[in-house]
DNA sequence: GCATAATGTTGACGGAGCCAACATACGAGG
DNA sequence: CCTCGTATGTTGGCTCCGTCAACATTATGC
């Protein structure tokens, strides 16, 4: 018998790896709930630790999404360059229907509540993005100022994934079109007439 | 003596136009600190009223929001129209140097935070905007599909102010421009190539 | 092996949203 | 003019949250 109950390992004392843990139960949280549902202790309650466990791996809550943010722009970048370099149209495609498949991450990305300038990982992770977007518009439109041409690119279809995933759009404003059917149309309106 | 403390009539028991003066209240704290600082609790006191007395009006803190939002909507369109319609990138402009003017206020009406499908005013004063801006775009681009185009020109000026609000461009992607001066140049090109 | 740092836990504090019970003021019908 | 129902405000309490401080346990470097 002694003092531990059972023969049951339990849990030991140290978790292993719990930040990690800790990122994917509020990536869970995320996707289940959005932003508005992860608190520290829920996060630390699914990953079967103390509500204060968290602080010895992250300062505070912002610092905990900030990462999250941070890993969500990797993995559009990831995602986005995985189909390969097929032209503006098809990058605006991918990063509305990135947002569409992931609203919560996408709305963490660019969440007014995280102070960026208090995350330089954050940054980073949205400036390699943007590079990417940066080049597809100077392959497409090598004429145009490339500074103000991607971030007319980069407006476009962040405004469009903002809009639809905000349910802003009534039936009128969108025909009977689906969102991925208005965000063809869209991103090849504006890439044709570049 | 008797109950009243000296001859003040300090507050009244009844308000007066308490709704108001809660709106009023919380306008002002998003204005000086943004979105996350409102807190019924802190209108109230603003208000001069007890933590509860707001509920006597709102029936939770997102109606409130809710609330301030459409108007936001309102005055967002009143001021565009003030302008006089002076075409579609004149538009456009306004509609990003509101944002910028407002931050709190613009971040506010496109709240992931609140689901719009709730409150149909909010719904409605967001379309009253939409319905300027296809006027706009039907004026200047008659051939395009009204549709397609107006959906296109409102991301590009939203999606644009985001960005620019979101704190999301780095110097290596705004140059030396001012934000006003960058979007100017968004819209225009936009405008122009339609 | 032992000091020390790293990692987790317990407990507490104040602030938040919201509910219930109560107090006060206003207004319509007698 | 009085009364009674209703609208409006207050007090107090509940639970949850983020965070701090103090303490416990485990890993690590000399």
């Amino acid at each position: 018998m002694s003092t531990r109950d059972q023969d049951a390992p339990a849990r030991p004392y140290h978790h292993g790896d719990l930040k990690a843990a800790l990122l994917a139960a509020a990536a869970q949280l995320l996707a289940e709930g959005g932003l508005a549902v992860i608190s520290l202790r829920e996060v630390a309650r699914r990953a079967g630790v103390s509500h204060n466990a968290p602080y010895r791996h992250f300062p505070d809550r912002d610092s905990l999404l900030a990462a999250l943010a941070a890993q969500a722009f990797h993995d559009l970048s990831d995602w986005t360059r995985a189909s390969g370099s097929q032209g503006l149209a098809a990058l605006g495609q991918r990063y509305v229907e990135f947002a569409l498949a992931h609203p919560g991450r996408f709305a963490l990305m660019f969440s007014a509540a995280l102070d960026k300038a208090r995350y330089p990982e954050l940054q980073q992770a949205a400036t390699e993005l943007y590079e990417l977007l940066g080049d597809a518009v100077r392959a497409a439109a090598p004429t145009r100022d490339p500074l103000v041409a991607t971030l007319a690119a980069w407006s476009l279809v962040h405004g469009l994934a903002q809009l639809l995933l905000d349910q802003q759009l009534s039936e009128a404003m969108r025909g009977d079109l689906s969102a991925i059917e208005l965000s063809q149309r869209v991103t090849r309106l504006f890439a044709e007439s570049l």
